[in-house]
DNA sequence: CGCCGCCAGATTGTCAACAATCTCGTTGTG
DNA sequence: CACAACGAGATTGTTGACAATCTGGCGGCG
């Protein structure tokens, strides 16, 4: 399952912007494995970069926090212990609870608007029973507060935190019952922040995040209650 | 006032690690100035290191938010504007009120006597009329605190956060009278965390960093309504 | 028989040179 | 006199090769 690494040979224009794309878009979609080796010269030639640029993208990656790097020792994809997804995650909840108290502030009518029908795509997508759609739509609906909130310095930092959950996020999404609760709860944030009361939309995001920290924790003890090293 | 940057010709064992480790040093110190143009060669003959090693450091540089690039046009030391302090500054009350809550929840006697103590010496530097000292175990404080609440993910982005902001922090330090207000306020966050009192931190915490805020917002207004360009 | 040191392969870190792109002053034209 | 195209200089992006470091296995010694 975890395959090497997609290949896609190059654009015409870019130039090491395309390994960090192409090697991002691997890490997030799975297309290689959590604590893999990341070789520099197999996958510059994978990817047609040269070494030095395909080395900048590790940069790049390592400072998101989806790449570990040892000093003289190489990289591999960051493998985020579920302890580290609940810690993330409780820093979300900080930084989410401030996106949410600023987007009721400031929302106008037709951000409202657009959260609610959000809020009917979100319950449209549980009722036909669709995990992948749902999952989309939440962190559309996470990122959409984040604008309305204006709060770029807060939405980058999520950005970065997300992604590096992405895998667990995903995981949740399918245990069986979740959608139907998380969905209450993200319609309770949207009505909060459309209808513009700022302390229950701070809230309301807590509880949801609260509500998947369980979630994480009680998937992390079911899986891997110890984790050992991710073969060399 | 803004002379190039320090010479340290080089270490003997790291390499780039030199050239990151210098470089961040002269931004927070202030020896370049923001908006400064950042001159691959120039640097790299400055700090002893080739050009592509420089290279790694600066693209470190940006992702830890000190420096900003485009993409054929060079590097420059970032320029954080009141603005976007007052942003950032609403980033860090929202993650250090959960490390306060935190660490409230979870310290030691002997933290509790380091924090304590750490007190003594925060209002030692006021009665001083010391305003380096004092920013220094100002930033002591909120580290400490960070690190008693265990919170890694919330400490590393509140470091990126704070590097970010230095130069506006050590510039409130500078106002007469602040001293001593943000004391009664540190005061406040060290006896509830001491104390077990988690509630009563995060309040504290919460209300010096608005205070914070409010500094920014005056001191902003106060030197430069407009931002013009930083010279070429 | 087990442990220590050493050698070969592989991998990362570094370097100097080449090509592409941009900035800015100059020149020619309407 | 103003504007636009042009080109020299400077700066960044990229390339390929070289040196330093680490991994793992082999042979010698206790």
């Amino acid at each position: 399952m975890p395959r090497p690494t997609p290949g896609g040979p190059q654009a015409g224009e870019p130039a090491r912007t395309h390994a960090l794309a192409a090697l991002r878009q691997a890490i997030l979609i799975g297309d290689v494995a959590p604590g893999q080796r990341l070789v520099e010269e197999e996958l510059a030639g994978l990817l047609g970069v040269t070494r030095a640029s395909l080395r900048a993208a590790l940069i790049d990656l390592t400072a998101e926090g989806l790449v570990e790097r040892v000093p003289n020792r190489g990289a591999r994809v960051r493998v985020v212990s579920p302890e580290e997804a609940v810690a993330i995650t409780e820093c979300r909840t900080a930084l989410e609870a401030l996106c949410a108290v600023k987007a009721a502030q400031s929302v106008t009518d037709d951000e409202a608007a657009q959260l609610r029908e959000l809020g009917g795509n979100l319950a449209l997508a549980v009722s036909e029973g669709n995990p992948l759609k749902y999952s989309e739509l939440n962190r559309e609906l996470h990122r959409q507060i984040g604008v309305i909130s204006g709060q770029s310095v807060a939405v980058s930092l999520l950005e970065r935190l997300d992604a590096q959950i992405v895998r667990h996020q995903f995981q949740l999404a399918l245990r069986p019952g979740r959608p139907e609760q998380s969905l209450a709860e993200h319609l309770a944030i949207i009505d909060a922040v459309a209808g513009r009361r700022p302390a229950d939309a701070e809230e309301a995001t807590r509880r949801h995040l609260n509500s998947v920290i369980e979630q994480l924790r009680a998937a992390g003890e079911a899986e891997g209650p110890v984790s050992p090293d991710t073969g060399p």
